[in-house]
DNA sequence: CCAATCAGGACCCAACCGGTCCCGATTGCT
DNA sequence: AGCAATCGGGACCGGTTGGGTCCTGATTGG
């Protein structure tokens, strides 16, 4: 059903939780947003970190430290998202370079096909930011 | 990943292979197209069993009976496929009416707002026929 | 010097999916 | 009429993957 991972949900969950703060001009935490959100703190540490690992999102160290956006709502499509959690969009095993995945390679008659279906998720994908949810 | 699953990618294999030999006018029996495409038999009918039941394929029992597509590759769109094999098009949980499978609901900001990407990936692949790949 | 917080990895459990098998129903051929 | 081929539908099982938890370091402000 073309799932999307729950994680990427709650990434946007996240991501929109740290806008409403960025307008107080804090920080959040990782336990507090997850009071916020009702998401269990170890899964939002998880998120936070894959986020700021995309650059999503910029990381404070120490005491008094947290999490804070880099860029506006607006500025962040649901592609960059789904990227920075689930990795790199791809439908079907064959679309990059992995050639000895699929074992009726010789026979396959779509070898490689799937990329403009790919192509076309991931334009569609690109033109909605989270300022549209 | 975005992960669409692998048998769809063989539905779109076999589909192929029934227009191959639909200039034939002859019928293609699964153990025939699995042979022709090295996926495994018992797969095979499986995905026919699917896409029979989708309506976009025909089956003709008893001896000397198969399947036989019932439009042209270029009237079938990769979203029926997927919607065939994989069930209704919906990325998240939060899609469809079901209510009680968010714990967050009352808190979630996000809640229902996954539909703009869901419509706007369903839209892509409504434009994408099996003649283009 | 201490406390709070992020960073990164190891780990476990459950759900799901791919793949297989079996038996009943249908139909053409002999 | 009987037989063989084929679809129809369900049950079943094992492997993989993702969700979730925990622990141990590194960093920084008080």
């Amino acid at each position: 059903m073309l799932r999307l991972s729950k994680l990427t949900d709650y990434a946007v969950v996240v991501l929109v939780r740290l806008a409403r703060a960025e307008a107080a001009g804090a920080m959040q935490t990782s336990p507090g947003i997850a009071a916020a959100t009702g998401i269990p703190e170890p899964t939002v540490a998880k998120v936070l970190k894959l986020l700021a690992g995309a650059g999503l999102v910029v990381s404070q160290r120490g005491a008094r430290g947290g999490y804070r956006l880099t860029r506006s709502l607006a500025a962040i499509a649901v592609a960059e998202v789904i990227a920075a959690i689930d990795g790199p969009i791809a439908l079907a095993a064959c679309v990059d370079g992995a050639e000895g995945a699929c074992s009726t390679e010789t026979l396959c008659p779509v070898r490689g096909r799937w990329d403009p279906v790919n192509a076309a998720i991931e334009t569609a994908l690109h033109a909605i930011s989270l300022a549209d949810m």
